[in-house]
DNA sequence: ACCTGAACACCGTTCAAGT
DNA sequence: ACCTGAACACCGTTCAAGT
């Protein structure tokens, strides 16, 4: 096994080997020399196939959103998220938003992949067209539309790097747990009382529900209130 | 100039040399090998003000919502936002975000450092009192207030993490001019055609007015309408 | 076209040692 | 306590060379 043209990996091959990577070890595994080590290859071979890490993130990211797409269109289809007007495109923002948190959610470090690209892609840009024609379809115009898919879109993203920094820092600490988290820190030194924040610290809160309150309550401000609501 | 305890920097000092990196070249560039170089200090010496580069990145954090709350309760005093009732809970929490966008939205990098952190120093938890105390004066009871809160936390978050990303991949384009894009990329095969999202990219949005919108429209599902609104 | 091997300029972190 | 110097196990990327 040296030089030569021996075999030819397909990119579909590249991203199921880097996704591994991802969920096994998180996103600082995702390394160029990482995923060549995976298939067997050097770290130099992956230029061939991407001019740069950036395009292999870029791809990875195009392929969560392409599965995102083939989850909502198959729920759209077996579903009544079809409907029209106001309450229609409410459900289908709701849907997508929520499929999109699904994704990404429960892997570590792939919010890491999703600041990493323009999110340009096809798929990604796929995503977009379905929520400006659920907002439009809702009696917004392009302008309007816009703006709202953007903020749709700047929300579950936050969301969804909140949650999965949680959720990454929960790991590391389980799986290093030797600072016992030092109840009251010397680092900060002035020390005060927030009463609000203290008490809301103890409510915990489910990610889920307060993920869907948090679109619903944008989606409120977004749409116009259905007539049936 | 060798081993011994010459001379004690503060952490002020650290954080200082650590935001000039940041602003200077970038999120990569806040290492820590680059800050003690900076300082003139032997990357080991860091490790003795502070355990971890996370430690490190979350004191530039804590600093940051420092500089927020000082900007805010300074806007407080001088201004009319201290107006009881939704009409000032609504001005409150729009100009903490606003505020707030405005710290981090052109420091290249920086929303890195928010995803680094748990975000629970007590400089962001005087942040979070400021906003569920704005919420709950707005008529919210405190499960309600705590999540307006994160939904106000995670907008503001994803929105700067979109522009930010976005404005350092200009940079990064600007610096190195090589590739011209590609109109046609051969990476991806399947063409489509997003009539909504081709006109929608074309609209070229002011992102600070754009961010103000999202805002408000969250504010619109987070409160009740104001009386005399 | 696809791949290797060596190299360059970096990382975070640890360890033993100096003052 | 604060610091250095050497070291370990990594990075992304480039370049010359092989088939």
């Amino acid at each position: 096994m040296r030089p030569g043209p021996r075999r030819s990996l397909t990119h579909a091959e590249i991203l199921a080997a880097a996704f591994e990577l991802l969920e096994a070890k998180g996103f600082d595994a995702v390394s160029v020399r990482g995923v060549a080590g995976a298939l067997g290859l050097t770290p130099t071979a992956m230029y061939t196939y991407y001019p740069n890490k950036q395009a292999l993130l870029a791809g990875m990211v195009e392929q969560v959103f392409g599965r995102l797409a083939i989850a909502t269109t198959a729920a759209d289809a077996s579903g009544s998220s079809a409907a029209e007007g106001v309450a229609g495109a409410r459900a289908r923002v709701l849907a997508l938003a929520t499929a999109l948190r699904d994704l990404l959610v429960d892997r570590p470090g792939a919010v890491g992949l999703l600041l990493a690209t323009p999110l340009d892609g096809p798929n990604a840009t796929r995503v977009d067209e379905e929520l400006l024609a659920a907002f439009t379809s809702g009696g917004l115009d392009l302008a309007a539309a816009d703006r709202a898919t953007h903020a749709v879109r700047v929300h579950v993203l936050g969301a969804v790097a909140f949650d999965a920094a949680r959720a990454a820092r929960a790991v590391e600490a389980a799986v290093q747990p030797e600072a016992p988290a030092a109840p009251s820190e010397t680092l900060w030194d002035d020390l005060e009382s927030f009463p609000l924040a203290d008490r809301s610290r103890e409510l915990d809160d489910d990610p889920v529900e307060r993920f869907a309150w948090g679109v619903e309550r944008l989606l409120d401000g977004l749409l116009v209130p259905a007539p049936d609501r």
